[in-house]
DNA sequence: GTCTATAGCTAGATAGAC
DNA sequence: GTCTATCTAGCTATAGAC
């Protein structure tokens, strides 16, 4: 069946109920163009799609925003804007940089885990940058809101990060690098779907995967992965039985 | 200025010296394609542009590649075979499981410093997934032969977790968790592009910032972060001075 | 605020001359 | 193997009735 699209009016799949909208057209066109530009990105996805998902022409999306543009921004400054309520807290939360950072890495899992949505936007949107300003040039991809909001995010984690070091709790690592993999480790692992279902063997957003990976996370970044005994730094010759 | 498109053979761009390819023209669309989806992804990448960065007519395309999505393929199947020749060898390498995971880890940083486009589109095709396939259904986005050496790839890594954790020289780690960190840690570290430079603050591609990229990783795997001091697990009384 | 209709353009893909 | 010409279908966006 390829998605019913007939100009007729039958079943236009919006809410269950009567006509009227439940809370407003502009709310239902910005979730349903959360989903689906998460699924297949800003130039993969057509307005025709969007209109036909809420119940709407194509044209009436224009009365709510007035470009594609202009509704994916609006679309990723709220996912960023709903993720850094949620990272906020744990930032300044009591108990020392190191419990600071544990709280954050639950906030990010958990929020991530909550709305599917969100790290598959974050990562396009890091990625596609170039994908929207034309062949030419000019213009970074990211509103500067939702530039603005990242960055307080990012920001934050890496004070966290650097006072941590300035205070003697953790070893001498490099902020900026360590940034890149905790995001690493939590945006792209949720943003990798079926991949990561498959290289974890099991599905990514069930309970009992979205605790095991606030808990590998935090290990990890905690103790590392080598055993006490074999800590020496360089002795290529241990375990030769190869 | 417009990106020249005009009928009339101006400047088509390709290699310096005479009109004759160089080495085919075959090779020298995927390595235009390379690039280009790589800065695009797929839907947003017209072959029109292909045609001109090589210098033929659209249509000519058609005549090395059946549709645009056998260009991508073969584009995909390229770079993951080239990356996967790159890796083969840590896995087998002597010295036992730490060294092995050492060298892996040099192996990865090395390839996907050296041929930026490589990163940009592994994310791309973890994430995109959905976009290829129409709004209905079926068919997953890699290709066969791309999905089998990803697959090679990674369990072979998977693997090599697997075994250190059994010989001892690993602590109980989740072996399909610490893949997808490690995978974040790299694949998406160098794709991050001017968001990941922001959080660096030096360019990813330069040889001081792989370098350190390396070791960052490497020593993060071996020790974790934390100062031998603060290793309680449960302490969150510690440093309370905020 | 939603509709029908349509403008203007580009997309991927094909036909057939040379 | 590359070209010109063209097809069909999709796209974003606009105009204007209700």
């Amino acid at each position: 069946m390829p998605a019913v699209l007939v100009p007729s009016a039958s079943t236009p799949l919006p809410a269950p109920g009567d006509g009227a909208d439940p809370r407003g057209s502009r709310q239902k066109i910005l979730d349903v163009a959360e989903t689906l530009f998460a699924r297949r990105g800003f130039a993969g996805l057509g307005l025709r799609e969007v209109a036909a998902a809420v119940g709407l022409q194509k044209s009436s999306l224009f009365h709510h925003f007035s470009t594609k543009r202009a509704l994916y921004d609006e679309v990723l400054g709220r996912v960023l804007s709903r993720l850094e309520s949620r990272l906020a807290p744990a930032l300044t939360a009591p108990g020392g940089h190191a419990r600071r950072l544990d709280l954050w890495i639950d906030a990010v899992v958990d929020a991530l885990a909550e709305q599917p949505a969100t790290a598959r936007l974050a990562v396009r949107s890091l990625v596609e940058e170039d994908e929207l300003d034309a062949p030419e040039a000019a213009g970074s991809a990211l509103s500067q809101s939702a530039e603005a909001t990242l960055e307080r995010m990012i920001g934050g984690f890496r004070r966290l990060l650097a006072e941590g070091v300035a205070d003697g709790v953790f070893q001498a690592v490099d902020a900026g690098h360590l940034t890149q993999t905790v995001i690493g480790a939590t945006v792209f692992h949720f943003a990798s779907s079926s991949f990561g279902e498959g290289v974890v063997g099991a599905p990514l957003f069930s309970a009992a995967e979205v605790a095991r990976r606030k808990h590998e996370v935090k290990r990890l970044l905690r103790s590392g992965i080598l055993s006490s005994e074999s800590s020496a730094e360089e002795s290529p010759d241990r375990n030769r039985r190869q």
